[in-house]
DNA sequence: ACCTGAACACCGTTCAAGT
DNA sequence: ACCTGAACACCGTTCAAGT
Protein backbone atom coordinates (compact mmCIF):
# COMPACT_ATOMS: atom_id res chain seq x y z
CA UNK A 1 0.00 0.00 0.00
CA UNK A 2 2.86 2.10 0.62
CA UNK A 3 4.26 1.37 -2.64
CA UNK A 4 1.00 2.40 -4.22
CA UNK A 5 0.66 5.93 -2.43
CA UNK A 6 4.70 6.60 -3.61
CA UNK A 7 4.03 5.32 -6.77
CA UNK A 8 1.04 7.86 -7.75
CA UNK A 9 2.74 10.28 -5.35
CA UNK A 10 5.99 10.52 -7.59
CA UNK A 11 3.42 11.80 -10.63
CA UNK A 12 3.87 15.90 -11.27
CA UNK A 13 0.58 16.95 -10.43
CA UNK A 14 -1.78 15.08 -8.22
CA UNK A 15 -2.19 11.98 -7.08
CA UNK A 16 -4.33 10.66 -10.07
CA UNK A 17 -2.56 9.03 -13.04
CA UNK A 18 -2.73 9.14 -16.74
CA UNK A 19 -6.31 8.54 -18.13
CA UNK A 20 -7.90 9.46 -21.29
CA UNK A 21 -10.13 11.44 -20.03
CA UNK A 22 -7.31 13.58 -17.88
CA UNK A 23 -5.66 13.50 -21.37
CA UNK A 24 -8.59 15.18 -23.25
CA UNK A 25 -9.48 17.59 -19.78
CA UNK A 26 -5.97 18.87 -20.04
CA UNK A 27 -6.34 19.31 -23.76
CA UNK A 28 -9.26 21.27 -23.68
CA UNK A 29 -7.85 23.31 -20.90
CA UNK A 30 -5.00 24.03 -22.86
CA UNK A 31 -6.86 25.01 -25.90
CA UNK A 32 -9.17 27.29 -23.73
CA UNK A 33 -6.21 28.81 -22.28
CA UNK A 34 -3.89 29.17 -25.20
CA UNK A 35 -5.26 28.78 -28.32
CA UNK A 36 -4.94 25.34 -30.97
CA UNK A 37 -1.09 26.43 -32.10
CA UNK A 38 -0.80 25.18 -28.55
CA UNK A 39 -2.69 22.35 -28.37
CA UNK A 40 0.15 19.89 -29.38
CA UNK A 41 1.22 16.31 -27.94
CA UNK A 42 4.68 17.88 -26.76
CA UNK A 43 2.83 20.34 -24.74
CA UNK A 44 0.03 18.75 -23.43
CA UNK A 45 2.54 16.04 -22.33
CA UNK A 46 4.00 18.48 -20.76
CA UNK A 47 1.56 19.92 -18.90
CA UNK A 48 0.53 16.50 -18.02
CA UNK A 49 4.28 15.76 -16.70
CA UNK A 50 5.03 13.21 -19.01
CA UNK A 51 6.71 12.05 -22.04
CA UNK A 52 4.89 12.54 -25.29
CA UNK A 53 4.77 9.54 -25.95
CA UNK A 54 3.20 8.61 -22.58
CA UNK A 55 -0.35 10.27 -24.51
CA UNK A 56 -0.03 7.18 -27.02
CA UNK A 57 -1.15 5.16 -24.51
CA UNK A 58 -4.92 6.57 -24.01
CA UNK A 59 -5.32 8.26 -27.57
CA UNK A 60 -4.42 6.68 -30.83
CA UNK A 61 -3.95 9.67 -32.97
CA UNK A 62 -3.65 13.34 -32.93
CA UNK A 63 -7.06 12.77 -34.52
CA UNK A 64 -8.32 10.50 -32.48
CA UNK A 65 -7.25 13.46 -29.25
CA UNK A 66 -9.00 16.15 -31.29
CA UNK A 67 -12.13 13.97 -31.61
CA UNK A 68 -12.18 13.57 -27.82
CA UNK A 69 -11.77 16.84 -27.41
CA UNK A 70 -14.46 17.88 -29.71
CA UNK A 71 -16.45 15.16 -27.68
CA UNK A 72 -15.87 16.65 -24.01
CA UNK A 73 -17.34 19.73 -25.43
CA UNK A 74 -20.55 18.72 -27.04
CA UNK A 75 -21.43 15.09 -25.32
CA UNK A 76 -23.27 16.93 -22.13
CA UNK A 77 -25.26 19.46 -23.85
CA UNK A 78 -29.09 18.97 -23.60
CA UNK A 79 -30.63 19.99 -26.98
CA UNK A 80 -34.47 19.39 -26.41
CA UNK A 81 -37.13 21.41 -24.99
CA UNK A 82 -39.98 20.82 -23.42
CA UNK A 83 -42.44 23.31 -26.15
CA UNK A 84 -44.30 21.56 -28.61
CA UNK A 85 -44.06 24.45 -31.16
CA UNK A 86 -40.95 22.87 -33.57
CA UNK A 87 -39.78 26.26 -34.34
CA UNK A 88 -39.06 26.87 -30.75
CA UNK A 89 -37.81 23.28 -30.71
CA UNK A 90 -34.97 24.41 -33.56
CA UNK A 91 -34.29 27.45 -31.77
CA UNK A 92 -33.57 25.73 -28.35
CA UNK A 93 -31.84 23.06 -30.23
CA UNK A 94 -29.49 24.97 -32.00
CA UNK A 95 -28.49 28.02 -29.68
CA UNK A 96 -27.53 24.99 -27.42
CA UNK A 97 -24.92 24.08 -29.86
CA UNK A 98 -23.95 27.77 -30.21
CA UNK A 99 -23.92 28.67 -26.62
CA UNK A 100 -21.27 25.40 -26.04
CA UNK A 101 -19.01 25.83 -28.93
CA UNK A 102 -18.95 29.43 -27.04
CA UNK A 103 -17.89 28.18 -24.02
CA UNK A 104 -14.93 26.65 -25.95
CA UNK A 105 -14.17 29.08 -28.58
CA UNK A 106 -10.98 27.33 -30.02
CA UNK A 107 -13.20 24.21 -30.21
CA UNK A 108 -14.56 25.58 -33.88
CA UNK A 109 -11.10 25.50 -35.05
CA UNK A 110 -10.31 22.23 -33.56
CA UNK A 111 -13.57 20.22 -35.40
CA UNK A 112 -12.25 22.18 -38.58
CA UNK A 113 -9.33 20.22 -38.80
CA UNK A 114 -10.11 17.17 -37.63
CA UNK A 115 -11.07 14.44 -39.89
CA UNK A 116 -13.81 12.85 -37.77
CA UNK A 117 -16.32 14.16 -35.32
CA UNK A 118 -17.75 12.76 -32.45
CA UNK A 119 -20.84 10.86 -32.88
CA UNK A 120 -23.01 12.25 -30.56
CA UNK A 121 -23.31 15.05 -33.29
CA UNK A 122 -26.37 13.34 -34.29
CA UNK A 123 -28.05 14.00 -31.47
CA UNK A 124 -29.19 17.90 -32.69
CA UNK A 125 -29.49 16.05 -35.81
CA UNK A 126 -31.74 14.00 -34.45
CA UNK A 127 -34.19 16.71 -32.79
CA UNK A 128 -33.82 19.22 -35.93
CA UNK A 129 -35.15 16.34 -37.93
CA UNK A 130 -37.96 15.51 -35.62
CA UNK A 131 -39.00 18.90 -35.33
CA UNK A 132 -38.98 19.51 -39.09
CA UNK A 133 -40.96 16.25 -39.86
CA UNK A 134 -43.38 17.30 -37.44
CA UNK A 135 -43.65 20.59 -39.09
CA UNK A 136 -44.52 18.69 -42.44
CA UNK A 137 -41.45 18.65 -44.26
CA UNK A 138 -40.75 15.14 -45.73
CA UNK A 139 -37.91 13.46 -45.31
CA UNK A 140 -35.42 14.61 -47.95
CA UNK A 141 -36.84 18.31 -47.57
CA UNK A 142 -36.01 18.00 -43.52
CA UNK A 143 -32.66 16.72 -44.42
CA UNK A 144 -31.81 19.41 -46.54
CA UNK A 145 -33.63 22.34 -44.17
CA UNK A 146 -31.02 20.45 -41.10
CA UNK A 147 -27.95 21.51 -43.76
CA UNK A 148 -29.30 24.68 -43.82
CA UNK A 149 -29.27 24.93 -40.25
CA UNK A 150 -26.21 23.65 -39.27
CA UNK A 151 -24.43 25.49 -42.18
CA UNK A 152 -25.72 28.36 -40.93
CA UNK A 153 -25.23 27.96 -37.17
CA UNK A 154 -21.60 26.58 -37.77
CA UNK A 155 -20.47 29.15 -40.36
CA UNK A 156 -21.76 31.81 -37.63
CA UNK A 157 -19.99 30.51 -34.71
CA UNK A 158 -16.75 30.25 -37.18
CA UNK A 159 -17.06 34.06 -38.04
CA UNK A 160 -17.40 34.93 -34.34
CA UNK A 161 -14.56 32.80 -32.67
CA UNK A 162 -12.50 33.71 -35.24
CA UNK A 163 -13.10 37.15 -35.31
CA UNK A 164 -13.44 38.93 -38.88
CA UNK A 165 -10.81 38.68 -40.84
CA UNK A 166 -8.35 41.49 -41.02
CA UNK A 167 -8.70 41.85 -44.47
CA UNK A 168 -12.72 40.91 -44.55
CA UNK A 169 -13.66 43.16 -41.16
CA UNK A 170 -15.58 46.06 -42.54
CA UNK A 171 -15.11 48.62 -39.94
CA UNK A 172 -11.01 47.58 -40.26
CA UNK A 173 -10.94 48.04 -44.05
CA UNK A 174 -12.60 51.50 -44.26
CA UNK A 175 -10.13 52.44 -40.87
CA UNK A 176 -7.51 51.59 -43.89
CA UNK A 177 -9.49 53.03 -46.66
CA UNK A 178 -9.61 50.14 -48.69
CA UNK A 179 -13.72 50.70 -48.43
CA UNK A 180 -14.45 53.89 -50.33
CA UNK A 181 -17.67 54.73 -50.77
CA UNK A 182 -17.02 55.16 -54.47
CA UNK A 183 -16.30 51.69 -54.87
CA UNK A 184 -18.45 49.97 -52.26
CA UNK A 185 -20.79 52.73 -51.42
CA UNK A 186 -23.29 50.19 -49.51
CA UNK A 187 -20.34 48.38 -47.46
CA UNK A 188 -19.21 51.85 -46.72
CA UNK A 189 -23.07 53.04 -45.50
CA UNK A 190 -23.15 49.36 -43.40
CA UNK A 191 -19.88 50.80 -41.62
CA UNK A 192 -21.19 54.32 -40.89
CA UNK A 193 -24.29 52.33 -39.60
CA UNK A 194 -22.61 50.24 -36.90
CA UNK A 195 -19.84 52.17 -36.31
CA UNK A 196 -20.99 53.72 -33.01
CA UNK A 197 -23.27 51.14 -31.76
CA UNK A 198 -21.54 48.04 -30.97
CA UNK A 199 -22.04 44.83 -33.28
CA UNK A 200 -23.99 41.92 -31.24
CA UNK A 201 -23.56 38.89 -31.73
CA UNK A 202 -26.29 36.93 -30.27
CA UNK A 203 -28.46 39.82 -31.87
CA UNK A 204 -26.92 38.34 -35.62
CA UNK A 205 -27.59 34.93 -34.34
CA UNK A 206 -31.13 35.61 -33.55
CA UNK A 207 -31.78 37.09 -36.93
CA UNK A 208 -30.49 34.43 -39.00
CA UNK A 209 -32.35 31.93 -36.67
CA UNK A 210 -35.69 33.86 -37.62
CA UNK A 211 -35.21 34.19 -41.09
CA UNK A 212 -34.38 30.71 -41.95
CA UNK A 213 -37.54 29.50 -39.44
CA UNK A 214 -39.76 32.11 -41.22
CA UNK A 215 -38.50 30.98 -44.69
CA UNK A 216 -39.35 27.49 -43.31
CA UNK A 217 -42.78 27.82 -42.11
CA UNK A 218 -43.64 29.31 -45.72
CA UNK A 219 -42.61 25.99 -47.05
CA UNK A 220 -44.39 23.82 -44.76
CA UNK A 221 -48.01 25.99 -44.67
CA UNK A 222 -47.29 26.00 -48.92
CA UNK A 223 -46.49 21.90 -49.24
CA UNK A 224 -49.73 21.35 -46.63
CA UNK A 225 -52.65 23.70 -48.53
CA UNK A 226 -51.13 21.93 -51.85
CA UNK A 227 -51.71 18.65 -50.16
CA UNK A 228 -54.93 19.66 -48.98
CA UNK A 229 -55.80 20.58 -52.45
CA UNK A 230 -54.78 17.47 -54.11
CA UNK A 231 -56.96 15.91 -51.75
CA UNK A 232 -60.15 17.41 -52.39
CA UNK A 233 -59.18 17.92 -55.70
CA UNK A 234 -59.14 13.77 -55.47
CA UNK A 235 -62.38 13.98 -53.44
CA UNK A 236 -64.47 15.83 -56.33
CA UNK A 237 -63.32 12.99 -58.51
CA UNK A 238 -65.00 10.55 -56.76
CA UNK B 1 20.81 38.79 -75.54
CA UNK B 2 22.44 35.07 -75.72
CA UNK B 3 23.46 35.47 -72.31
CA UNK B 4 19.56 36.14 -71.13
CA UNK B 5 18.50 33.22 -73.51
CA UNK B 6 21.17 30.93 -71.28
CA UNK B 7 19.76 32.16 -68.19
CA UNK B 8 16.55 31.65 -68.88
CA UNK B 9 17.15 28.16 -70.74
CA UNK B 10 18.64 26.81 -67.61
CA UNK B 11 15.40 26.70 -65.38
CA UNK B 12 13.88 23.59 -64.82
CA UNK B 13 10.47 23.66 -66.80
CA UNK B 14 9.65 26.31 -69.60
CA UNK B 15 11.23 29.50 -70.22
CA UNK B 16 9.56 31.82 -67.84
CA UNK B 17 11.32 33.05 -64.62
CA UNK B 18 10.03 32.73 -61.12
CA UNK B 19 7.23 35.34 -60.64
CA UNK B 20 4.71 36.04 -57.47
CA UNK B 21 2.14 35.01 -60.12
CA UNK B 22 3.63 31.61 -61.33
CA UNK B 23 4.14 30.93 -57.78
CA UNK B 24 0.39 31.17 -56.80
CA UNK B 25 -0.54 29.72 -59.93
CA UNK B 26 1.75 26.40 -59.27
CA UNK B 27 0.58 27.14 -55.62
CA UNK B 28 -3.35 26.39 -56.91
CA UNK B 29 -2.15 23.99 -59.48
CA UNK B 30 -0.39 21.64 -56.68
CA UNK B 31 -3.72 22.15 -54.23
CA UNK B 32 -5.85 20.92 -57.24
CA UNK B 33 -3.93 17.63 -57.69
CA UNK B 34 -2.71 16.78 -54.79
CA UNK B 35 -4.63 18.52 -52.23
CA UNK B 36 -4.04 20.83 -49.22
CA UNK B 37 -1.47 18.69 -47.40
CA UNK B 38 0.83 18.51 -50.13
CA UNK B 39 0.27 22.51 -50.33
CA UNK B 40 3.71 23.55 -48.55
CA UNK B 41 6.63 25.64 -49.38
CA UNK B 42 9.22 22.75 -49.92
CA UNK B 43 6.89 20.82 -52.41
CA UNK B 44 6.07 23.78 -53.99
CA UNK B 45 9.43 25.03 -54.41
CA UNK B 46 10.17 21.49 -55.95
CA UNK B 47 7.33 21.43 -58.44
CA UNK B 48 9.02 24.85 -59.66
CA UNK B 49 12.31 23.52 -59.57
CA UNK B 50 13.65 26.08 -56.80
CA UNK B 51 14.84 25.78 -53.22
CA UNK B 52 12.30 26.57 -50.99
CA UNK B 53 14.22 29.67 -49.92
CA UNK B 54 13.60 31.18 -53.53
CA UNK B 55 9.70 31.28 -52.80
CA UNK B 56 10.22 34.11 -49.84
CA UNK B 57 11.22 36.45 -52.49
CA UNK B 58 7.70 36.38 -54.28
CA UNK B 59 5.91 35.82 -50.68
CA UNK B 60 6.33 37.34 -47.83
CA UNK B 61 5.28 34.34 -46.02
CA UNK B 62 3.25 31.36 -46.24
CA UNK B 63 0.15 33.07 -44.61
CA UNK B 64 0.80 35.46 -47.54
CA UNK B 65 0.81 32.26 -50.25
CA UNK B 66 -2.67 30.88 -49.26
CA UNK B 67 -4.00 34.48 -49.14
CA UNK B 68 -2.69 34.61 -52.96
CA UNK B 69 -4.13 31.33 -53.63
CA UNK B 70 -7.43 32.37 -52.71
CA UNK B 71 -7.35 35.73 -54.01
CA UNK B 72 -6.33 33.75 -57.49
CA UNK B 73 -9.80 31.88 -57.45
CA UNK B 74 -11.42 34.55 -56.30
CA UNK B 75 -10.68 37.83 -57.59
CA UNK B 76 -12.19 37.06 -60.91
CA UNK B 77 -15.54 35.93 -60.11
CA UNK B 78 -18.61 38.24 -61.42
CA UNK B 79 -20.85 38.03 -58.83
CA UNK B 80 -23.02 40.96 -60.59
CA UNK B 81 -26.32 40.15 -62.51
CA UNK B 82 -29.12 42.03 -64.65
CA UNK B 83 -31.88 41.08 -63.00
CA UNK B 84 -33.79 44.06 -61.14
CA UNK B 85 -35.35 41.62 -58.53
CA UNK B 86 -33.17 41.49 -55.59
CA UNK B 87 -33.57 37.98 -55.12
CA UNK B 88 -32.25 36.99 -58.62
CA UNK B 89 -29.29 39.53 -57.83
CA UNK B 90 -28.38 37.00 -54.34
CA UNK B 91 -29.37 34.24 -55.86
CA UNK B 92 -26.56 34.90 -58.95
CA UNK B 93 -24.21 36.64 -56.19
CA UNK B 94 -24.03 33.36 -53.96
CA UNK B 95 -24.38 30.93 -56.77
CA UNK B 96 -21.68 32.29 -58.51
CA UNK B 97 -19.08 32.77 -54.93
CA UNK B 98 -20.36 28.55 -54.52
CA UNK B 99 -19.10 27.37 -58.08
CA UNK B 100 -15.95 29.71 -58.31
CA UNK B 101 -15.01 27.86 -54.75
CA UNK B 102 -16.29 24.37 -56.05
CA UNK B 103 -14.11 24.71 -58.97
CA UNK B 104 -11.17 24.34 -56.55
CA UNK B 105 -12.78 22.06 -53.99
CA UNK B 106 -9.28 22.60 -51.92
CA UNK B 107 -9.51 26.06 -51.39
CA UNK B 108 -12.28 26.09 -48.68
CA UNK B 109 -9.74 24.47 -46.43
CA UNK B 110 -7.15 27.01 -47.47
CA UNK B 111 -9.82 29.49 -46.55
CA UNK B 112 -10.61 28.03 -43.54
CA UNK B 113 -6.71 28.30 -42.57
CA UNK B 114 -5.68 31.29 -43.92
CA UNK B 115 -5.25 34.48 -41.11
CA UNK B 116 -6.44 36.73 -43.64
CA UNK B 117 -8.62 36.80 -46.60
CA UNK B 118 -8.27 38.45 -49.99
CA UNK B 119 -9.46 42.11 -49.87
CA UNK B 120 -12.04 41.03 -53.07
CA UNK B 121 -14.07 39.03 -50.60
CA UNK B 122 -15.88 42.97 -50.34
CA UNK B 123 -16.85 41.97 -54.06
CA UNK B 124 -19.97 39.70 -52.92
CA UNK B 125 -20.70 42.00 -50.08
CA UNK B 126 -21.04 45.02 -51.57
CA UNK B 127 -23.90 43.69 -54.40
CA UNK B 128 -25.80 41.42 -51.44
CA UNK B 129 -25.72 44.50 -49.34
CA UNK B 130 -26.90 46.77 -52.26
CA UNK B 131 -29.72 43.69 -53.32
CA UNK B 132 -30.94 43.65 -49.48
CA UNK B 133 -31.18 47.39 -49.05
CA UNK B 134 -33.01 47.79 -51.74
CA UNK B 135 -35.37 45.50 -50.79
CA UNK B 136 -35.77 47.20 -47.91
CA UNK B 137 -33.81 46.55 -44.96
CA UNK B 138 -31.88 48.67 -42.88
CA UNK B 139 -28.20 48.82 -42.73
CA UNK B 140 -27.75 46.78 -39.75
CA UNK B 141 -30.06 44.03 -40.47
CA UNK B 142 -28.91 44.06 -44.26
CA UNK B 143 -25.71 43.27 -42.41
CA UNK B 144 -26.96 40.63 -40.77
CA UNK B 145 -28.57 39.16 -43.73
CA UNK B 146 -25.37 39.17 -45.48
CA UNK B 147 -23.68 37.71 -42.38
CA UNK B 148 -26.49 34.50 -42.93
CA UNK B 149 -26.34 34.16 -46.64
CA UNK B 150 -22.60 34.32 -46.03
CA UNK B 151 -22.38 31.77 -43.49
CA UNK B 152 -25.14 29.45 -44.75
CA UNK B 153 -22.94 29.45 -48.15
CA UNK B 154 -19.45 28.56 -46.81
CA UNK B 155 -20.38 26.32 -44.35
CA UNK B 156 -22.74 24.64 -47.03
CA UNK B 157 -19.34 24.43 -49.50
CA UNK B 158 -17.56 23.18 -46.86
CA UNK B 159 -19.39 20.23 -46.22
CA UNK B 160 -19.58 19.81 -49.59
CA UNK B 161 -16.21 19.83 -50.17
CA UNK B 162 -14.68 17.97 -47.08
CA UNK B 163 -17.48 15.07 -47.92
CA UNK B 164 -19.60 14.22 -44.62
CA UNK B 165 -17.23 13.22 -41.94
CA UNK B 166 -17.11 9.59 -41.37
CA UNK B 167 -18.36 9.67 -38.12
CA UNK B 168 -21.09 12.20 -39.24
CA UNK B 169 -22.39 10.62 -42.44
CA UNK B 170 -25.75 9.29 -41.63
CA UNK B 171 -25.55 6.73 -44.40
CA UNK B 172 -22.47 5.75 -43.12
CA UNK B 173 -23.17 5.72 -39.16
CA UNK B 174 -26.39 3.42 -39.90
CA UNK B 175 -23.81 1.18 -42.12
CA UNK B 176 -21.94 0.54 -38.94
CA UNK B 177 -25.29 0.17 -36.96
CA UNK B 178 -24.60 3.56 -34.77
CA UNK B 179 -27.67 5.27 -36.43
CA UNK B 180 -30.66 2.31 -34.87
CA UNK B 181 -34.33 3.28 -35.64
CA UNK B 182 -34.94 2.95 -31.70
CA UNK B 183 -32.74 5.81 -30.85
CA UNK B 184 -32.64 8.30 -33.80
CA UNK B 185 -35.64 7.36 -35.71
CA UNK B 186 -35.93 10.31 -37.49
CA UNK B 187 -32.54 10.11 -38.70
CA UNK B 188 -32.84 6.43 -39.52
CA UNK B 189 -35.84 7.36 -41.55
CA UNK B 190 -33.86 10.18 -43.34
CA UNK B 191 -31.19 7.34 -44.07
CA UNK B 192 -34.09 5.45 -45.50
CA UNK B 193 -35.53 8.18 -47.46
CA UNK B 194 -31.72 9.09 -49.38
CA UNK B 195 -30.70 5.54 -49.49
CA UNK B 196 -31.73 5.23 -52.88
CA UNK B 197 -31.71 8.44 -54.98
CA UNK B 198 -28.50 10.03 -55.36
CA UNK B 199 -27.86 13.19 -52.61
CA UNK B 200 -28.10 16.58 -54.49
CA UNK B 201 -25.61 19.06 -53.00
CA UNK B 202 -27.06 21.43 -55.89
CA UNK B 203 -30.42 20.73 -55.24
CA UNK B 204 -29.47 21.67 -51.31
CA UNK B 205 -27.95 24.75 -51.77
CA UNK B 206 -30.86 26.17 -54.08
CA UNK B 207 -33.04 24.92 -50.67
CA UNK B 208 -31.15 26.93 -48.50
CA UNK B 209 -30.91 30.23 -50.86
CA UNK B 210 -34.96 30.22 -51.43
CA UNK B 211 -35.62 29.55 -48.18
CA UNK B 212 -33.68 32.22 -46.42
CA UNK B 213 -34.75 34.52 -49.52
CA UNK B 214 -38.48 33.64 -48.36
CA UNK B 215 -37.79 34.61 -44.55
CA UNK B 216 -35.91 37.56 -46.15
CA UNK B 217 -38.69 38.52 -48.04
CA UNK B 218 -40.93 38.23 -45.19
CA UNK B 219 -39.22 40.64 -43.24
CA UNK B 220 -38.76 43.23 -45.51
CA UNK B 221 -42.12 43.14 -46.40
CA UNK B 222 -43.08 43.08 -42.33
CA UNK B 223 -40.98 46.07 -42.30
CA UNK B 224 -42.56 48.23 -45.17
CA UNK B 225 -45.99 47.62 -44.27
CA UNK B 226 -45.31 49.05 -40.16
CA UNK B 227 -43.17 51.45 -42.01
CA UNK B 228 -46.53 52.27 -44.27
CA UNK B 229 -48.32 52.22 -41.19
CA UNK B 230 -46.91 54.47 -38.84
CA UNK B 231 -46.81 57.17 -41.57
CA UNK B 232 -51.03 57.06 -42.11
CA UNK B 233 -50.96 57.13 -37.95
CA UNK B 234 -49.01 60.15 -38.39
CA UNK B 235 -51.10 61.60 -41.04
CA UNK B 236 -54.27 61.14 -39.34
CA UNK B 237 -52.71 62.61 -36.03
CA UNK B 238 -52.15 65.89 -38.24
C1' DA C 1 17.55 41.77 -56.90
C1' DC C 2 17.24 37.05 -56.74
C1' DC C 3 18.69 32.46 -55.48
C1' DT C 4 21.33 28.62 -52.78
C1' DG C 5 22.76 25.67 -48.79
C1' DA C 6 23.06 24.82 -44.24
C1' DA C 7 20.91 25.30 -40.10
C1' DC C 8 17.30 26.06 -36.32
C1' DA C 9 13.18 25.40 -33.88
C1' DC C 10 9.50 23.18 -34.26
C1' DC C 11 5.87 19.21 -35.46
C1' DG C 12 3.66 13.90 -35.26
C1' DT C 13 5.10 9.46 -34.79
C1' DT C 14 8.12 4.82 -34.81
C1' DC C 15 10.94 1.87 -32.32
C1' DA C 16 13.58 -0.34 -28.82
C1' DA C 17 14.07 -0.39 -24.18
C1' DG C 18 12.81 -0.14 -19.46
C1' DT C 19 9.37 -1.11 -15.16
C1' DA D 1 0.20 -2.45 -19.18
C1' DC D 2 2.32 1.78 -19.12
C1' DC D 3 6.12 4.92 -19.65
C1' DT D 4 10.89 6.72 -21.29
C1' DG D 5 14.58 8.28 -24.56
C1' DA D 6 16.44 8.55 -28.79
C1' DA D 7 15.48 8.90 -33.38
C1' DC D 8 13.11 9.81 -38.01
C1' DA D 9 10.64 12.26 -41.39
C1' DC D 10 8.60 16.05 -41.81
C1' DC D 11 7.32 21.37 -41.34
C1' DG D 12 8.16 27.04 -41.74
C1' DT D 13 11.67 30.11 -41.51
C1' DT D 14 16.48 32.61 -40.35
C1' DC D 15 20.91 33.57 -41.80
C1' DA D 16 25.12 33.93 -44.33
C1' DA D 17 26.75 33.42 -48.66
C1' DG D 18 26.80 33.51 -53.54
C1' DT D 19 25.54 35.84 -58.54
Amino acid sequence: MAKKIGKLGHRGRGSSALTRQRVLEEALGLLDREGITSLNMRQLAAHLGVTPMALYNHVSDKDDLLRGVAALVVDNVSYGSDSDDWREEIRTCFRALRNACLAHPGIVRVVESAKALPSSIFRPMEIALAALRRAGLEAEDAFRAYCLLMSFTMGQISYETRGPYPAADPAEASRQGQLSAATFPASAAAVLAMADRDWDNDAAFEFGLSTILAGLNNFARAKATSKRRSRTTRASKD
